[in-house]
DNA sequence: CTTGACTCCGTACCATGGTACGGCATTTAA
DNA sequence: TTAAATGCCGTACCATGGTACGGAGTCAAG
């Protein structure tokens, strides 16, 4: 089945800019343009782009994307690599979010136990 | 005392563009230009600075940031409000970090009991 | 008094992930 | 058959937080 590309984008839910872009960039390959008349979008497209979704859910970047589509075919460990790499890195950013966490939390509890609404201890911290 | 545009840059340990682009974004204020010669920063904007970058820390936006600069004079409550939005964003993303975790955290352990490696359990996910 | 280092300023460019627009071609429904 | 709706394509623009560059002016050391 092949679709035009609004119909892509609608059953895809994504912006038709959205597909255009994957193909500048090249995330997607643009279907033959017929001598006369509109693209037509493989089902195989659709998935590249369901799949390209879904990979962005998972927190890849669109050149990571890149990088596992290009796996597609190749041993699991690379792709194994790729996705611990992914791991480390949002475990350092969740670590860096709960120490984040915490200080808003304290300055804020400072602010509860506040009376003087002139100082605010969370401007004050913010001070040399 | 007053300093040139590249010592405050060396002290603050920032780029020297950087604070130019943080004049042009009126988060901080350029000093007067003598007749001839170089400006001044004094220690006033020094500070400022710290307190930009202190706050970027906090995870703050520079456009949060001004808005913190401005109710540098401002009611406690005000601060309060803009402290409280940053923290239930942070917990929203905390959130969906998590899940990210769980999830790269679940395929990497089917990759780990996979044999195949010409078969990713990972791109497989990723497959309709 | 020259040379090298620094400043000033406007402007352009970087990554990231898109979004928008204008003008023309084509398709589809009335 | 004609008008509205889509498609196509190049290009420009959005936010975010800077970074880089080029050509002046200026300063300080030798």
């Amino acid at each position: 089945m092949t679709r035009t590309i609004s119909e892509v984008a609608r059953v895809l839910g994504v912006n038709v800019e959205t597909i255009r872009f994957y193909e500048r960039k090249r995330l997607i390959t643009q279907p033959n343009k017929p001598i006369t008349g509109f693209r037509h979008y493989p089902n195989k497209t659709v998935d590249r782009i369901r799949f390209i979704k879904r990979a962005q859910g998972l927190g890849f970047t669109l050149d990571e994307v890149a990088n596992l589509l290009s796996l597609d075919d190749r041993p699991c460990s690379q792709v194994q690599d790729l996705a611990e790499q992914k791991l480390s890195a949002v475990k350092e950013k969740l670590a860096s979010l709960r120490r984040l966490e915490e200080v808003l939390q304290s300055l804020l509890a400072l602010c509860h136990n506040n009376n003087d609404e002139s100082c605010c201890p969370i401007i004050h911290s913010l001070q040399p």
